[in-house]
DNA sequence: CATAATCATTACGAGGCAGAATCGTTCTAC
DNA sequence: GTAGAACGATTCTGCCTCGTAATGATTATG
C-alpha cells in the first residue's frame, strides 16, 4: 500500500522550516563575518559588549548563556586583534570590567551593513512590506519563548 | 554622546531573528526526540529513508549533503535499534540498500505525532491563520534559496 | 585572623566531524 | 578473459569545540 514515492511525506511544520532556514542564514552569516577573521560568536560578544559596558566576564556569561571558561577564548581573540580591552576594576581586583576600543566600535560598524547586506541575501524573495510583517511574526515568537532580545540563543549548548 | 546604555542598539533583522529562533527550535527539538533516543540528525536520516526507499547510502549521503563516512556512524546507529536495514543488492553487491523496519515506521509515527506537538510548542505565540502565512513566507524564502524540501541544510558543512 | 565565597583562568577529557586510506566489488579496455 | 581503473562502504586518524573540574588570586564574613 505505499504511496508513490513521495519525498517527505508530511509536509514540513513551521518549526522545522524555521530551523532549516535558520541553520542557513546561521551559515551564510559565518561566511560573511569569516571575511573580518571573525567566528559569529565573537560578534555577538561583541555586540553585547557594546550594549552594556563595562560589565564584568561573569555578568556577560550569563547574558549571553555561556560557561565563564568558553568566554575566555573569546575574549581573547577579540583582544589580541585590539578590538575588546579588559580593565581591572580597581575596587574589586578579581573583575575584568569588559570595553571596546576605537577598533572594535568601527569593527561593530562594519559589522552592521554586513548585516543588512545579510538581511537582504536571506530575505530577498520577500518584498518591503511581507518582510515587515516576518518580522513582526518572529519578534512575537521570540517573545512568547522568553528569548533575550539580541542575544542568540546558540550559545547555550546546540546551535 | 553614547546615548543610555540602551541594550544592542540595532534592532534585529529577519535573519537575525530566523537564526536565533531556528537555533531554539532545533534545540528544542533535540530535546524532545531526545526522549526515543535518537539525535536530529538520525530523524532526517529516517525521513529520508522513508522517502525514497532502497537507495544506496551514497545517494542518501548526497540528498542530505554530508560526507559518506558520517552517514555510517548514522546508519549503525538505528540499525542497531533495529529501525533501518542493510540491504545488500545481489546485482550489484558493493551497494546497500536502506530501507525502514517495522519498527523503524512506527518510531516515524511517533516521530510525525513529537513534531506537531514541537510546532504547537514554538508558533504558541500565533493563530492557525498567523502560522499558515508565516508557513507560506518561510516557503517561499527556502525555494528562493534552493533549499531541498524538507532536508535540513544542517548536514551541509557549507551552505 | 581564618575560612568561605567569588572571579578569571587553566587543565583535562569526551564527542563529533571531515578527509585520507582500506577493502571488497564491478566495470572497462584490450 | 584478465588486468587495471572506478566505485561503494567502511575504518582510521587527527582536529576542533565544548563543558566540567581543578587552580590561583582576591575579597567578603564572622
Amino acid at each position: 500500500m505505499a504511496a508513490s514515492p513521495q519525498p517527505f511525506e508530511p509536509p514540513p511544520g513551521a518549526a522545522f522550516l524555521l530551523s532549516a532556514l535558520g541553520s542557513l542564514a546561521a551559515a551564510r552569516f559565518a561566511e560573511r563575518v569569516a571575511a573580518l577573521d571573525l567566528a559569529p560568536p565573537q560578534v555577538g560578544l561583541l555586540r553585547a559588549i557594546a550594549a552594556t559596558p563595562g560589565q564584568s566576564q561573569q555578568a556577560v556569561a550569563q547574558l549571553l548563556g555561556t560557561p565563564p571558561s568558553r568566554l575566555v577564548a573569546l575574549v581573547d581573540g577579540l583582544a589580541d586583534r585590539g578590538l575588546v580591552e579588559r580593565h581591572r576594576n580597581p575596587t574589586d581586583r578579581r573583575l575584568h570590567a569588559l570595553h571596546l576600543t576605537d577598533a572594535g566600535r568601527a569593527t561593530l560598524g562594519r559589522l552592521e551593513n554586513l548585516g543588512q547586506e545579510h538581511d537582504n541575501d536571506i530575505c530577498g524573495a520577500l518584498d518591503t512590506e511581507e518582510r515587515a510583517r516576518l518580522r513582526a511574526m518572529l519578534i512575537r515568537i521570540a517573545e512568547d519563548q522568553n528569548l533575550t532580545p539580541g542575544v542568540h540563543p546558540g550559545y547555550r549548548r546546540d546551535c
